[in-house]
DNA sequence: ATTTGTTTTAACTGTTTGGTTAAATCGAAT
DNA sequence: ATTCGATTTAACCAAACAGTTAAAACAAAT
């Protein structure tokens, strides 16, 4: 009887994520909500008392898939480059998947940005680790010396707004082909890895 | 008589602009227009009929400010170095006034892409231009080879995403700190500017 | 057969919200 | 003095919405 229960959980954590990610806190609503898990509304509240309590759940489930991958990534690279590969593959590969996610990360983020303390409780990153990465390269003059931060906010730029931006790319610069958006997605993990090796290395053959 | 109109019009725009600038469409509430106008709710549909017409011409108001910008940095570029130094300059800057607002462009024109066909017709953008100085300098041999609308989007994203990832910034690698963030977007302008050319650039010296 | 937790049904409450209306006021222009 | 558009006041309407409730149905475990 228990598998009932976190069957239905689950159905209703999924279909919020969906309704919650599409249309935001402010719009999303419950009855939509209840309809995509295929239940009824007083089920959803006997499940979640309220429309607060589901959101912070979803965002947590949806956060943390973020934070998971950065913290992998960064226990799974030993020099800069290794860093660089795999962060900028993961990140891309990862949106790709859910491209409006990040959208409403960054909106409910802003819009409450208190939510960013609860995360760092569930799931703190080692930016120590990060950062030292980064100063070993310079020290050891394997790259131009660079802050380590905007290193890393260039890099989950170039990743993340992209996807961000889609309506913007698609409308000014290509025509509002889809065809041709994917196709510069599809490029984009390979291009922005060497732009940025090409500005950190003085000598390209070190890549 | 006529100002008296036109003055009021103006202040309800503003009081738009900033209430849907921070709320976004779903969570703006007229009689917090309204109130931030300081006027009524029945004056506020006597000049504008719905939410909806009043977002529309809001959103054209900020959406115009940027585009515009990016024409005029177009038009007074003659080569790639001073487009990338008006470019990141003017952009950091403008946005730095208004911080909320390409969070508020991206998630409204995410919500509903169709706003960007309006968009489109009032505020044409040459970017053909745009793309002819970049292919420009790649067949002088002046920058490597790049695929121009990667470079615009790079430009774009590193300019634009720091103030839309300001929590997750201050979250995770400035523990907090509003003042580091000051700094870390007092340096950004010039961080971006070097980062760009030392990819661009084969020879340093060129800059 | 009874119990227990899950799910449905369906109606309902209370509040918020976008939008309307009508009458009154006010200020400037004629 | 009158006219006319701008503005206020204050009440109102209808729809949407989050959340509640109570009774019944259901399904599995005891």
């Amino acid at each position: 009887m228990v598998s009932v229960t976190e069957n239905t959980e689950q159905k209703i954590i999924d279909a919020a994520c969906k309704v919650f990610i599409l249309k935001g806190m402010d719009g999303a609503r419950m009855q939509e909500i209840a309809d995509e898990a295929g239940i009824n509304k007083a089920l959803l509240h006997y499940y979640f008392r309220s429309k607060n309590k589901l959101f912070d759940r979803v965002f947590v489930e949806i956060f943390s898939g973020i934070t998971t991958l950065l913290s992998e990534v960064v226990s799974n690279s030993t020099d800069i480059v290794e860093l660089i590969d795999n962060m900028i593959h993961n990140y891309i590969h990862l949106i790709s998947e859910r491209p409006f996610v990040p959208d409403f990360v960054l909106h409910e983020l802003n819009r409450n940005p208190q939510l960013i303390v609860e995360q760092i409780k569930l799931n703190g990153i080692d930016f120590s680790k990060f950062q030292q990465l980064i100063i070993n390269a310079v020290t050891q003059n394997k790259i131009r010396p660079i802050n380590p931060i905007h290193l890393v906010v260039n890099i989950l730029s170039m990743c993340i707004f992209p996807f961000v931006a889609k309506p913007i790319i698609m409308g000014f610069m290509l025509n509002g082909d889809e065809d041709k958006y994917q196709h510069f997605i599809d490029e984009r993990t390979e291009h922005v890895t060497t732009f940025i090796k090409n500005s950190l290395f003085i000598n390209p053959a070190e890549k």
